[in-house]
DNA sequence: GGGTGGTCTGTGACTTAGTCACGTTTCCGT
DNA sequence: ACGGAAACGTGACTAAGTCACAGACCACCC
């Protein structure tokens, strides 16, 4: 199988030719259409998963069918609920869907707990995502603890938008997104409407004032 | 030094007496009092923590003061924000601090990066950390975002009475626990009181109805 | 014993967030 | 054009957090 992948993955690509061959020669490509579910809590981990383009994002459900979002996996990244359960023979506790369509390339669990022992750059490499993971989810702590739900709002919105005037997001997306309720997120996208910073339309919000939602976003 | 410690951790006794050697010979032994801030935001990690006995509580503090616990360290156990600071070069992001005297071995940044390159043991006792934290952490997540405030509260009040009638805490401290501020957790132990399922007074708690408080914890 | 400062707890009025049970609008395929 | 699904709106209610206090209890020290 072709090898290019590797270049995705800094880490991986300063390997020495021999690791980088094992890796390669076990690899699967794979590609997956949005809305495809990765893993599910409960399920065992089965293989390593490497993300070349796309994203996966990973969340909980509450009994009572609320959800939250942990972290998004990006392209250059790892799943690392998935090294995790690997590591440890365990089952996900989470689910994992993508939102758009991905690619990504699948090192099964014997190749992958190889990698780990024999390859210090592929270690290095789960080694950063275990720590951006970490910290990704004391964020979320912190954010659901402690923040104002218009001001998460606002960062969301504002994240959604990485720079353009109009989202397309639903006010349930953006519920899962926080960990609240749609109902909730709906009356505070219309109070920002009643003060004139955003639009509303059915599946899409403008953002009209990004600098007061800015302030918003960031103050208190 | 004494490397009797190094029994604490399975993963450890089981090296080679070389790796033994390697890890005991540069190890040092600190005993810490309740109370000590082990680390601080902003603050970088400088060694390896493991921990002998004791616990150690690492937590959030909010702008606004509030606070919530993400985890406990307890004997036999490392503390992965420490990991992840080391092998990332980052700052800490959270607060660690004894809740009882620490007993801890400290390993030197250099020392911990020769040992998880080669010992294979040692990188299973942190990779086993990193999976429980994983786990703790997107519990919380699920705690704070989804579960009512007086069934977080009835666990936490079994948890920290482990099996005994007594619990000596404070509103406070068990608001700290779940992240939720001392009066509300005043008033949710006031209704127990008034239920007869616990009986209040100044720094502690006496559970008069176990089995109840059980079936809140559980239940819906 | 009486003061004194610190920790711990209680309270009321208020705001913010979540829940429940609907109703309404918009879109899309056939 | 019509039926159903998805998206959105609403009101009434409960739960949780905030703010600004006021007491109560404790340890300690003259």
């Amino acid at each position: 199988m072709s090898d290019s992948w590797i270049e995705r993955f800094p880490d991986l690509a300063a390997l020495p030719p021999e690791d980088r061959q094992f890796l390669t020669d076990r690899a699967a490509k794979v590609a997956l259409p949005a809305g495809t579910t990765v893993f599910a809590p409960g399920v065992p981990a089965e293989s390593f998963l490497l993300i070349l383009a796309g994203t996966v994002r990973v969340q909980q459900v509450s009994p009572g069918g609320r959800e939250i979002v942990l972290y998004r996996v990006t392209g250059g990244e790892t799943c690392i609920m998935t090294t995790s359960c690997l590591l440890a023979d365990e089952n996900y506790a989470a689910d994992g869907i993508t939102e758009t369509a991905v690619e990504a390339v699948a090192i099964p669990k014997t190749a992958f707990e190889d990698a780990i022992a024999k390859s210090p750059g592929f270690r290095r490499l789960v080694f950063a995502d275990y720590s951006r993971r970490i910290s990704d989810l004391m964020h979320v702590v912190e954010e659901v603890a402690f923040e104002r739900l218009d001001k998460r709002l606002a960062q969301r919105l504002l994240a959604r938008a990485g720079g353009k005037a109009v989202v397309q997001v639903t006010h349930s997306d953006l519920a899962t997104d926080l960990g609240s309720a749609r109902e909730v997120v709906g009356r505070l996208l219309k109070e920002l409407e009643r003060r004139g910073w955003v639009a509303l339309s059915r599946g899409s919000i403008e953002l009209r004032d990004a600098e007061r939602i800015k302030t918003l976003a960031e103050g208190g």
